[in-house]
DNA sequence: CTGAAAGCGCTTACAG
DNA sequence: CTGAAAGCGCTTACAG
């Protein structure tokens, strides 16, 4: 029996002369059913070695690949993980991306990327309607969103299981990755403190964010520790943004009595600190020590570079997908056993250090 | 007839406890057969008003979503489209991919980001394994992959429309949305010069990007035009990070004779030699006037801020999902009528006019 | 260990 | 304008 294997160039013209092979096709010439072919592709136990040999050879004959349409149709699984982002051209987002998609890629699973913009009236019917057309295999979600009570809602209403990253409560509700974020804080505290400072401002970040609440708790718990005092009058509320350092950072800086050493929660914010010291033409860091917080691409191409607190991004992204996939995860009654904690790093460069 | 809709909060548990509506449910209540629903949903003519109006009416009602795979099997259409990128975490993926989302949620439809890392010996094979078992309506792709004659010969084999953002070459070969990079190169080199400057240092990008080509060319066409002489001593090739900036500026800068305005072609190399210059503690703009191009959010970081190119990338990738959901596109015979050019814009800011 | 039958939820092609 | 039948390419549930 000769199986002729067309494939016809099309270019642009997407009219079909391809000629696609499918389980029937392998199966016919393996000389067995489709349940087998199946059996082997899916490797599942209980078939013969020999058996699923010549079903091995003939996948590799005929260059075939199953159809995931047809596959998630009559099975319950898609092979498609979402990843859900309100600001999806961030550098957090890209980060988290990047780390879900390298795993992705190594488990046979797709991604997809769903921003949400809840600015927008319809969002929740937007995203019920993705999940409810697209079936995913999970869902994978990062602050705010995954500390959105609606977001997480709409996700339950659809029946998916959901893996949340760095998460700001209820611990119960679904497994989780994240960081020490107030450890971290305290941490970077300490290494300004170790350089002689006493005088520290602090950026807070967006409240909505329950990150800012355990960094700041980590600030306080090091300047308590080393019998700092902690002025309120240095201690400001920013929103992660470069903007937001930028203003916070002039109030800072143009104060008669300024501190020596700014700590800001996020690397934006420290990035628009050092912008206006710059401005204000102070040597950083014999003038203002500055210390920023995720290691941003942004935190080394500035100059000097930040010293900041490594967060490992893509190293959670990818726990997270490895949880999505765990065939354990959907049917765990509850979260314990899919709650990890991942270090983070303290990487100390020239805006806290001379020429380090 | 009552029909209950029921939907079971599940949780963590993914025991689906939920009642998924079909297009049959939807057409017994409607009292029409699974064919018109189908044709009301797809908006086809041919659907006597009252009809169409209960359908809509009980769609609503059984909050019914059409399932993707099951549409996707039965027809030649998936509502997927594919980004393929080398580099996803950067900031001109990160652009190009936002705009493709919001575009995509216009119309439906969803993105799948596949890497494509080139340094893997299995790249290409898992390409085509990934479009042979996901069948995308169309692929969008930027430099450097669209580039790659081997990436497009995949994605011709697997018979996939696909649309080229910035191409180099091949005009013919599909359609695709590009910018005047020589156009716009051209304009910030006479910037550079109307600010009287004349000896002007350059930094070329990666050759393997064409757009490093139509830049320089840019440059050179602007500074014939003036009657300037270019120096090859100050004509360097670098590759478009960071780090190629800093050695460049490096030598640039150190040099006896060295140029009062460099002229770096993407924001990247630009902010290299502002940190460069920042390390010569030399005053931006004014001992050294320093362009970019690209508008990418660092731009905006640095101090002071990059006079550059703005892209429209977001805007450039809109257009390709533009032409990938165009039904007409799939069956051009060539890709006239598909070859978009979009405007850039020089944005001037503090690293070439103090103070803008 | 293996396979025949039925079905996943849509759309295509056809008939009227 | 509308619908009954067949089929897309797999997997599930069952039988042996």
């Amino acid at each position: 029996m000769l199986f002729v294997h067309c494939r016809v160039r099309a270019g642009l013209s997407g009219v079909s002369g391809l000629t696609v092979v499918t389980i029937k096709d392998v199966a016919a010439r393996a000389g067995v059913s489709p349940k087998t072919v199946s059996r082997v592709i899916n490797g599942e136990a209980h078939v013969r070695a020999d058996k699923r040999e010549q079903v091995l050879r003939v996948v590799r004959e005929l260059d075939y690949r199953p159809n995931a349409f047809a596959r998630s149709l009559s099975s319950s699984r898609s092979y498609l993980l979402g990843f859900l982002t309100d600001d999806p051209s961030s550098g957090y987002a890209a980060d988290v991306q990047l780390g879900a998609l390298k795993r992705c890629r190594e488990r046979s699973y797709h991604l997809l990327v769903e921003p949400i913009d809840r600015a927008d009236p319809h969002w929740a019917r937007e995203l019920a309607g993705t999940l409810g057309t697209l079936r995913l295999d999970g869902i994978m979600l990062t602050p705010p969103l995954c500390d959105d009570r609606k977001v997480l809602e709409v996700i339950e209403a659809a029946d998916l299981p959901y893996v949340r990253i760095s998460p700001s409560g209820e611990e119960d509700r679904s497994g989780y990755v994240r960081m020490d974020d107030q450890a971290a804080a305290a941490e970077m505290t300490r290494h300004l403190i170790s350089l002689g400072h006493k005088r520290i401002g602090f950026l807070k970040g967006d409240p909505a964010h329950s990150a800012s609440r355990k960094r700041f708790a980590g600030f306080v718990e090091a300047m308590i520790a080393a019998h700092l005092p902690i002025d309120p009058a240095i201690v400001l509320e920013g929103d992660f943004s470069v903007r937001s350092g930028v203003e916070l950072g002039e109030t800072l800086l143009s104060a008669t009595d300024r501190p020596t050493a700014v700590f800001a929660t996020n690397d934006d914010m420290a990035l628009g600190v050092l912008m206006v010291a710059m401005k204000h033409h102070l040597n950083v860091p014999d003038q203002l020590a500055i210390g920023g917080f995720d290691d941003a691409p942004t935190s080394r191409l500035a100059w000097p570079q930040l010293t900041t607190i490594h967060q490992p991004k893509a190293a959670m992204a990818a726990a997270a997908v490895d949880m999505l996939t765990d065939p354990y995860y959907r049917q765990a009654e509850n979260s314990i056993g899919f709650r990890r904690s991942l270090d983070y790093q303290l990487k100390v460069r020239g805006s806290t250090v001379p020429d380090a």
